[in-house]
DNA sequence: TCTCTTTCTTAAACTACTTTAAGTTTTTTG
DNA sequence: CAAAAAACTTAAAGTAGTTTAAGAAAGAGA
């Protein structure tokens, strides 16, 4: 059940058995069915989910009421609205399954717990906010520098599975483009 | 000299007098020249840089020659390149001061031994990240859903002495638009 | 204070992408 | 398995920005 968590954060520092059987207890396995949502705009966030399978976006409802995709989260990913969370506002976003998916949830009372507990832990969520930190800043240098087609492109050469797992639209609002335009530069050469 | 990086770890996590002296122990104030580097793309990165006063740019030269700002620092803002920090690998990044400037350097050495003596600063960083980590999706949520104008009257209106602060060709440069149309944003009506 | 360098401005021609609208295909659901 | 809903396609007209080029203004070192 919890043998993915676990191993992932086994890669960032170590854990003894003990910190294991406290970690199972007070995480939370939970199925998620496609299309169903782990927070909604005008929610409190209440915890942080970190992705055993499946696939989620965070969106939220623009002025003029489109969609907008602010980040994919798949396996071995976290995904919340960090700022909702810590801030305790009702938050401005979505977090909704792509797919039929399984998250550990992290409930905002069990992870003061643990990071008491486990100092480790906190080491561990520095190092993967780190990553997603300079992740989002190679992420914006594309945006600027890189027409939509050329980021197409190169997401289909690094992640062509990825590319095939999400609806089109959806992924055409993660690039930043319309769903016509990406259609058209599919159809263009494939 | 370290007051106001102490006074931003005691904003999240409390400090002893001990701790405060390590701390001063290990961090290393520097002053920066207008134009001088922090970092050099090719260079490998050793710290990580509090701006205590001043301001900082961190850019890179793209495909095409021309300087890509992705990110600024002002006081109390941590700035590095943080993936090439953790990998040891040579950056892709230039950290340059925009006018003569204060920082405090935390290097590499220097901050394995604070975590190792002070846990709390795992969580402090963290912290820090958790904001500098949603305050980069929010910033893509505007780059997708505002229109270059949109961006550089909501800049102006929020943090209008920022405005003022750095040349405009580089605070055309951090919201994706040529100086040239920032140039005829401002004659339009300011 | 003079000169050199850096920064900012203006404007015309161009382009990557959007908008709108309508039709087609695929997926979901009772 | 049929009907409805969701997702994708095509194409024409429009726009927010870029590119290029040249000159003007401001700042900084000697």
């Amino acid at each position: 059940m919890f043998s993915s968590i676990l191993a992932h954060i086994r890669r960032f520092v170590p854990l003894n058995s003990e910190e294991e059987a406290l970690l199972a207890s007070l995480l939370e396995v939970r199925e998620v069915k496609k299309k169903e949502h782990l927070l909604q705009a005008g929610e409190i966030c209440k915890a942080n989910y970190f992705v055993a399978k499946g696939c989620f976006r965070l969106y939220l409802i623009t002025d003029k009421g489109a969609e907008q995709v602010i980040q994919f989260g798949i396996e071995d990913w976290w995904i919340t609205d960090y700022a909702g969370l810590k801030s305790g506002k009702p938050s401005g976003f979505y977090v909704q399954a792509v797919e039929p998916s399984t998250v550990v949830v992290l409930n905002k009372e069990a992870e003061e717990e643990l990071f008491d507990k486990i100092p480790q832990l906190e080491r561990y969520f520095r190092q993967v906010l780190e990553r997603a930190y300079s992740a989002q800043l190679t992420r914006i240098h594309y945006i600027f520098n890189m027409t939509g087609e050329e980021q197409y492109k190169l997401m289909n050469k690094h992640y062509p599975e990825f590319v095939q797992r999400v609806p089109q639209y959806m992924l055409a609002s993660f690039l930043g483009i319309t769903p016509e335009f990406l259609s058209m530069l599919r159809a263009k050469k494939d």
